[in-house]
DNA sequence: GTATGTGCAAAGTGTTTGCATTCTT
DNA sequence: AAGAATGCAAACACTTTGCACATAC
C-alpha cells in the first residue's frame, strides 16, 4: 500500500498522519499476521517507533476499526488489518503456532439466531486449534 | 459436589487432595463462570488460599483437563469446570459483560472438514459478543 | 519420612500513563 | 500557533517463581 492510501485511511479515521502510524499500518496491510505488539515492534525499522506509541496506535486503530485484535490462548493480543468485508477465521497449529486463514465464515446464520434471542450488534470470534500436517511428521 | 467427589477428581488427576484445591474445585463445579482468577479469589473464604497457589492450581487443573480456560477480549484468562462431554459456547454482553451459555455447538462439522485438510486433533473456540436485551433499555 | 503443596515476597510480562518535547495541520 | 502525537521513564495489572515452612500420603 502506498503513502497516499495509507494517509487516506489514517486521515479518514480522524487521526493525524505521522511516521509511526504510517509504518505500523503499512506493515499490517502488507503482512496478514495476526501479529503481537512485540512481533510488530521487531519488524519495524529500528528507532522508528517507541513501544508506548505502538500500543497507543494499535489501540486507536482498533477503535477506528482499522485493525482487529484477537487472542489465541496466549497472554498477549494479536492484531491484523481489517480488510473491509473480509471477515475470516484462523487455524492455529498447537505445536508450531503457524496460522492459516479460513476465508469462509461458518456461523453467520448463528449471529442472526442470536439476534432473534433479543441481542443486538452481534459479533463473534471463532478460531481452530490443531496440529498442522507438517508438525505431524516430526 | 461433595468432598468425596471432589477428592476423586483431584486424586485421579494425580494431585494430592488439599484444602485450597478442594475449595477452588468446589466453587467451579457449583458456579459455571467462567471466572477470572481474581473473581475466584474473591469468592473463596478469606485466607483459604494464596493468589500464587490459586494460579498454580488453575494451571494444573487446566493441564489435567479438569478446567478449561477461555479469553474474551480481556487481559486476563477465565476458567470454568470442564463438565465431561459438555462442550459449549458463550454470548458475552459487550456492555455489562454478562455471560450466557450456548449448549449447542454449531461447528462440529467444520472440525471434521479441517481434519480432511490434514490437520489432527482439531479443537475450536467460538464466542459471541453482543449487547444483551437488558442493556438495550438503558 | 519423603514427596508434594503452600504462603510470602520478589520478579516477570504485557500494557498503560504522566509529562516535557516535537511534529502535524 | 494550537492541538495532537511522541519518547522516555515510571507505573500497572496479571501471572510466575524461589525458597523456607507445612501438609499429604
Amino acid at each position: 500500500m502506498n503513502e497516499k492510501e495509507l494517509k487516506k485511511i489514517i486521515k479518514e479515521a480522524g487521526l493525524s498522519f505521522t511516521k509511526p502510524r504510517a509504518a505500523i499500518l503499512k506493515l499490517l496491510t502488507r503482512e496478514h499476521g495476526p501479529y503481537s505488539a512485540d512481533e510488530i515492534f521487531e519488524k519495524l525499522e529500528e528507532g522508528l517507533c517507541d513501544r508506548a506509541t505502538l500500543f497507543r496506535t494499535l489501540k486507536q486503530f482498533k477503535e477506528k476499526n482499522i485493525l482487529n485484535s484477537i487472542r489465541f490462548d496466549e497472554d498477549f493480543a494479536r492484531y491484523e488489518f481489517n480488510h473491509p468485508g473480509h471477515h475470516h477465521h484462523h487455524i492455529i497449529c498447537k505445536e508450531c503456532s503457524k496460522v492459516i486463514v479460513l476465508d469462509h465464515c461458518f456461523v453467520e446464520e448463528i449471529d442472526q439466531k442470536i439476534e432473534l434471542m433479543g441481542y443486538k450488534d452481534v459479533e463473534h470470534k471463532l478460531e481452530f486449534f490443531a496440529i498442522c500436517p507438517n508438525c505431524q511428521n516430526k
